[in-house]
DNA sequence: TTGAAAGCGCTAACAG
DNA sequence: CTGTTAGCGCTTTCAA
C-alpha cells in the first residue's frame, strides 16, 4: 500500500498535450495515431489507471449493480449472484451485494437508498412485498429487476418462475409412484416463496385426478433444515386419529427435504420405502445428499441470467415495456422418491 | 424509475441559504437549531438524498471494500462473505464480490486493478500465490487483507488458520479410534489449501506416534464432491498388491469428503464401519450429510469477521504494523468416523 | 485533430 | 454561525 496514484493531468503533462486530448487518446474517438502512441507511453510511465470516481461523477454511472436478498448465504441466493456475476462481469459491472432484511419495510427503504447513486440499478428478491414496495420500485430512480413473484402487470421488470406449479408436479409425481398419503411441508406462508408454494398444493390437491387419501400440512418455522426437522417430526409422528402414517412427503425447499429426511430417520423410517421426500430448488446439497434428493429445479441460475440480462438492457438505456420473464420448473428425480434412479447409475452421478 | 434526483444546490436553494451551510447543517457540525431545522425540511421536500458519487470524489473514499476469492459459489466463501458483510455494513460499507481467476496472474491483475479507486479496500482470498503477487498486494494503493496463507512476515495483513496442524488433528482422531489403513485425498497440491493438507499430512505421518500400518494418497482434479467420487474410487478400490483394504480416508474439504462416502457406498462399503472419513471446513452441507460429517473446522466466518475487523481498522487510518490473526482448526467429530455421535444424540442435532 | 473551459455533486478551508 | 470559493478527476462541448 503505497503512494497516490497519477491523475489524467499529470499524464496530460508527462505527454506535453492537454488533458482533453489525453482523455480522447485512453478512450474517446478522434486523437491522431501520434497522439495515441505519446499518451499510451505517458500513461504507461505513471501507472496511470483512470480513477473510477471522477469518471462516474463526470458520466453519471457508476458500473455497479446491487444484488439484494434477504439472505445471501441461502444457495438458491448464492446461484443467482454467482448468474448475475457472470453476465455482469464481462460488461464491466461490479456486483454489490446488500441484504434486504426481511420485512417489506427494511426492503422498501433499502430501495429508496437508491438514491444516492451508488449503483446503476438493482436485482432484487424479496421475501416479503407490499404496495409500499411496490411502489417504491415502479419510483426508484434506477432500474429495478425484481426475482420472485411476477410484476409484470405492475409495470415492473421481473423475473418469475412458477414454483406453484412445481409443486405440483412434485405430487403429481408422488401420486404416480404410488404414494397416497400425503404432507405438504411448507416454510413461513406469509413469505413470497411459502404463499406460492401453499398456492401450489391447494390447487394440486383441488385437481380432480388428486387421488391421495389423506393429507396434512405442516409449518416450518423458516425455510431451514433445523426447522425442517422440527415440523417434518409433528408431520411423520404418526396421526392423531391412529391412522395410517404418511407415505410421501413434499417439501417446500431442499433444506425442508433434508429435515424432513433426518426427521424420518430418526423415527426409524426409511427413506424412499417407508416415505418419498421431494425438494425444490434443486440444490447441490440435494443433489449430493443420500439419499439424493428428488427435487424441482426453479432454475435460480437462469434466473439469475435472465435477470442480469434485462439489467444490462435498462442500463444501456434501452427502455421499452417492462417485461417478465418465466422459467419453467423442472422435477429432477433422484433416490429419494425412487428405490432406485431413474436412470442407469454411473459413478458420481447427478454430482458436480 | 423516474426523474432526476434533487442536489445539494437545490436544496440550499430552496431553504434560502448557501450551499455550505446546507452540507454542514445535513451532515457536519457547526450548524443552528434553526438552520438544520431549515435544511432538513427543504431537503425533505425535495426528496433530498446525498449523491455518494459527488461525495466520493471529494472525500477520496468509496465506503465499499471487495471481496475477491476464485469461486463465490463456495460454501466456504460464501460463510466468509457473509461474515464480512455482517461487519461492515453495520459500519457504512458496501461489499463489492469479485473473482480473481485461479492463477496468480489474473489475481495479480485484479489487485493492481485496485487503482481505479472503486473500493477503499480488499479482503482477499488467493487459491494460488506467487512473487509478483505478494509484490503487488504490498504495493496496491488501498489495503489489502490476506484470507489465507499467512503472510505477516511479508508485511501484509492476513488472517491465517493453520489447515496443517487440522489434517493433524483428523488423522490423530483416526488412529485414535483405531483405523490404520490411511487414505489421504488431496485436492489440486498447487494451490494453497492443497499445499498446506499436503504439508500437514506429511506431517501427520511422520510424527513418532503414527502407528498406520499403510498410507496412499490420491489428488482429486479440484475441490468438489464429482472429484472426490472419481478420486476417492482409485483410493477404494482396492490395494495393488492385494493388501488390506483402507479402513480410513482424510479428505482435504467436506466437498472431497462427500465425495469418498459415495464412492465407499459406490463399491458396497459402508461409513464409518467399513472406512471412516473426515473432511474440513465444517460446512453446513458436511453438518448435515448423512453420515453426518466428522470434520476439521477452519472457522470460515471466525476468519471472515477477523477480516472485516482489521480492513475496518486499516480504512479508518489507523495503520501500525501489518498484523497476522490466526484462527485455530477445531475438529468436530461426527457420524462419518464413529458409529454413534460423540454426544448424546438429540433430534436435529448439530442442524442449524 | 487539438486545446480551453465548463461542470458532474459534494466537502472543507477560509473569511467574515 | 454563515457564506464564498476552490477543487476532487474526469468527459465533453465548443472554438480554433
Amino acid at each position: 500500500m503505497t503512494s497516490s496514484r497519477a491523475t489524467l493531468i499529470q499524464v496530460a503533462e508527462r505527454a506535453g498535450v492537454s488533458l482533453a486530448s489525453t482523455s480522447r487518446a485512453l478512450h474517446g474517438s478522434g486523437a491522431s495515431e501520434a497522439m495515441v502512441e505519446r499518451v499510451r507511453a505517458a500513461a504507461a510511465e505513471l501507472g496511470y489507471s483512470p480513477d473510477v470516481t471522477g469518471r462516474s461523477l463526470r458520466l453519471r454511472k457508476t458500473f455497479q449493480i446491487a444484488f439484494a436478498v434477504a439472505d445471501i448465504g441461502n444457495p438458491v441466493y448464492v446461484e443467482m449472484m454467482t448468474a448475475i456475476h457472470e453476465v455482469l462481469a464481462p460488461h464491466g459491472y461490479r456486483v454489490v451485494v446488500m441484504t434486504t432484511g426481511d420485512t417489506p419495510a427494511s426492503t422498501t427503504e433499502l430501495v429508496r437508498s437508491l438514491g444516492s447513486g451508488f449503483v446503476d440499478g438493482m436485482v432484487l428478491s424479496p421475501l416479503r412485498t407490499d404496495d409500499g414496495l411496490v411502489r417504491a420500485i415502479k419510483q426508484a430512480p434506477v432500474p429495478v429487476v425484481v426475482i420472485g413473484r411476477s410484476l409484470g402487470d405492475q409495470g415492473i421488470d421481473s423475473v418469475s418462475t412458477d414454483s406453484a406449479g412445481g409443486i405440483g408436479q412434485a405430487v403429481r409425481h408422488l401420486l404416480e409412484t404410488g404414494r397416497r398419503r400425503i404432507g405438504f411441508l411448507n416454510g413461513p406462508p406469509d413469505t413470497t416463496p411459502g404463499e406460492a408454494r401453499r398456492r401450489g398444493f391447494d390447487a394440486a390437491a383441488s385437481d380432480p385426478g388428486f387421488a391421495a387419501e389423506r393429507v396434512e400440512v405442516a409449518l416450518a418455522e423458516d425455510f431451514t433444515v433445523a426447522a425442517g426437522v422440527a415440523a417434518a417430526h409433528r408431520l411423520l409422528a404418526g396421526a392423531p386419529d391412529g391412522g395410517a402414517r404418511l407415505d410421501a412427503v413434499v417439501a417446500a425447499n431442499d433444506l425442508l427435504a433434508i429435515g424432513a429426511i433426518r426427521a424420518a430417520r430418526e423415527l426409524g423410517l426409511s427413506v424412499p420405502e417407508d416415505v418419498a421426500v421431494t425438494g425444490m430448488d434443486d440444490t447441490e446439497l440435494g443433489r449430493v445428499f443420500q439419499p439424493s434428493l428428488t427435487s424441482v429445479s426453479l432454475g435460480s441460475d437462469e434466473r439469475g441470467h435472465a435477470a442480469a440480462r434485462i439489467m444490462l438492457r435498462l442500463v444501456d438505456g434501452d427502455a421499452g415495456e417492462p417485461q417478465t420473464t418465466s422459467v419453467g420448473p423442472r422435477l429432477v428425480v433422484r433416490e429419494s422418491t425412487v428405490p432406485r434412479p431413474a436412470r442407469a447409475s454411473a459413478p458420481g452421478e447427478g454430482v458436480r
